[in-house]
RNA sequence: GCGGGUGUAGCUCAGUUGGUUAGAGCGCCAGGUUGUGGUCCUGGAUGUCGUCGGUUCGAAUCCGAUCACUCGCCCCA
């Protein structure tokens, strides 16, 4: 056991992993391009004011979780906890106002500094989306059911259920919280200390608490639906009807609430119970005031997040690489080394060892998982030919060198 | 940040009330096969028992600290 030990919470991805790992980054942006989202690669750290006060002031994220430093040049620096910042950051440095509606995915690392555990790391990946410029209902059902076919599409469909609230407009959210706090205050005594510290900070924190004692308090609790203006009812109905129209399954949780300041309207999740206390495995919402309040043009949106590691240890079926072609040399490496140039230049994945005799050579591909094995003997050469060995059959035939491409390409 | 569990070979794990040279399976290496893998047979090498300290004649085993992983809480993807 080396005393070299990766930070704690990051991880290594080794080949297979990785394979594993880019197959789902790639799915999602496979299925989001049929939406017409392009990509946006944004910088993995920015000034810790894109974060502070974006995420809000008092979020677990910004007050304990973000790796924050001091740079040369005595700025403060921070490692990004979540893409939605940056990306509203970049929207308003780069003018992209003109451009509305936006869509944009995104890929890449994360960095907050919480406890590891199952499904959470201190470098972690997620995959997003933002629709940027459209305050119609449609766009929630856009970025909502494409997150399903999204996870469909990654063999996920049913392992996964949707979850989706309204938080409502301003209007709605503050007759809510009145209502909210009236309710919960006489029950102050009898509420867990997390909630009563949720009662002052941020009462709809207090709705999901896991809390028994909490939870029957919460369950005679107002919900948000009571208190919701005309147009934001309308608007979160026109969500559910399309999702429905679409045939997405989903469930309203009116208990349902998000971590960041920054959301309005529809918020929602996608859980699994498969990973323990982890079981969120995708979320978003709507942030229809968060670029406004940023300092730019006030433009609504909506986007979500996933999580690549999350989704990767639920994923059954990874597609596996493509099967080599093994070149087997039985004296003139220079011979193979032309050859493999050869096969690779059109197209074909070829593995030719550094090292051994014909019997390790011959492990080494089966090992590689390659499909034939091109054996180059001084017979065959001397007649123009290699021998061809069909390493799943075991038979092997005699192949003019000249034929060799056309042979190991026909299908 | 708080509480519980775990840490032995590359991997998955045994290891008795503390006892002499720490084991198995898989994988790895070599041979059986001079130009034939995957199956089979034979043999071989695995190691700071996470780390540091303590108790003891003696520690993988008991105690403390520490690090990592893990489960839960907080929170979140």
């Amino acid at each position: 056991m080396s005393s070299l030990q990766p930070v704690r919470g990051t991880h290594d991805l080794l080949p297979d992993d990785s394979r594993r790992h880019r197959h789902v980054e790639q799915t999602a942006f496979e299925v989001v391009k049929r939406y017409g989202y392009g990509e946006v690669v944004t910088p993995i750290f920015e000034f810790t004011e894109v974060f502070s006060r974006t995420l809000g002031e008092t979020s677990d994220v910004v007050t304990k979780e973000m790796y924050t430093f001091a740079d040369r040049s005595g700025d403060s620096i921070t490692l990004r906890p979540e893409g939605t910042a940056g990306v509203a950051r970049a929207f308003i440095s780069g003018g992209l106002s003109q451009n509305l509606p936006l869509k944009l995915f995104y890929r890449g690392p994360m960095f907050r500094h919480e406890r590891p555990q199952k499904g959470r790391l201190r470098q972690f990946h997620q995959v997003g989306v933002e629709l940027l410029g459209v305050d119609s209902p449609q766009a929630d059902v856009e970025v909502v059911s494409m997150a399903f076919r999204m996870l469909q599409a990654l063999g996920l469909g049913d392992t996964v259920q949707l979850e989706i609230n309204t938080l409502g407009d301003a209007d709605s959210r503050t007759a809510y919280r009145d209502a909210l706090i009236a309710y919960l205050e006489p029950f102050r005594d009898a509420l867990s200390e997390d909630s009563r510290a949720r009662l002052d900070k941020n009462p709809m924190r207090v709705l999901d608490s896991k809390d028994e004692g909490d939870k029957r308090i919460v369950a005679g609790a107002p919900l948000i639906q009571d208190c919701l203006t005309p147009g934001a009812r309308a608007f979160f109905d026109e969500v559910c009807a399309g999702l429905t129209a679409l045939a997405v399954p989903f469930v309203v949780n009116p208990k349902l609430v998000r971590g960041l300041d920054y959301y309005c309207h529809t918020a929602f999740e996608f859980i699994t119970t498969a990973l323990g206390a982890q079981g969120t495995v995708l979320a978003g919402g709507r942030y229809d005031g968060l670029i406004g309040q940023m300092g730019g043009p006030a433009t609504p949106g909506i986007g979500w997040a996933a999580g690549v590691e999350r989704l990767s240890m639920l994923v059954e079926d990874v597609p596996e690489a493509a099967r080599p072609v093994a070149i087997i040399p039985m004296g003139d490496v220079q011979a193979a080394m032309v050859l493999a140039d050869r096969l690779r230049a059109v197209g074909l994945a070829v593995d030719l060892g550094f090292s051994g005799n014909m019997k390790k050579r011959m492990a080494r591909a089966n090992k590689a998982r390659a499909r034939f094995a091109v054996i180059l003997g001084d017979d065959e050469a001397a007649r123009g030919a290699v021998t061809l060995r069909d390493l799943d059959s075991g038979s092997q035939e005699e192949v003019p060198l000249a034929a060799l491409e056309e042979r190991l390409l026909r299908p």
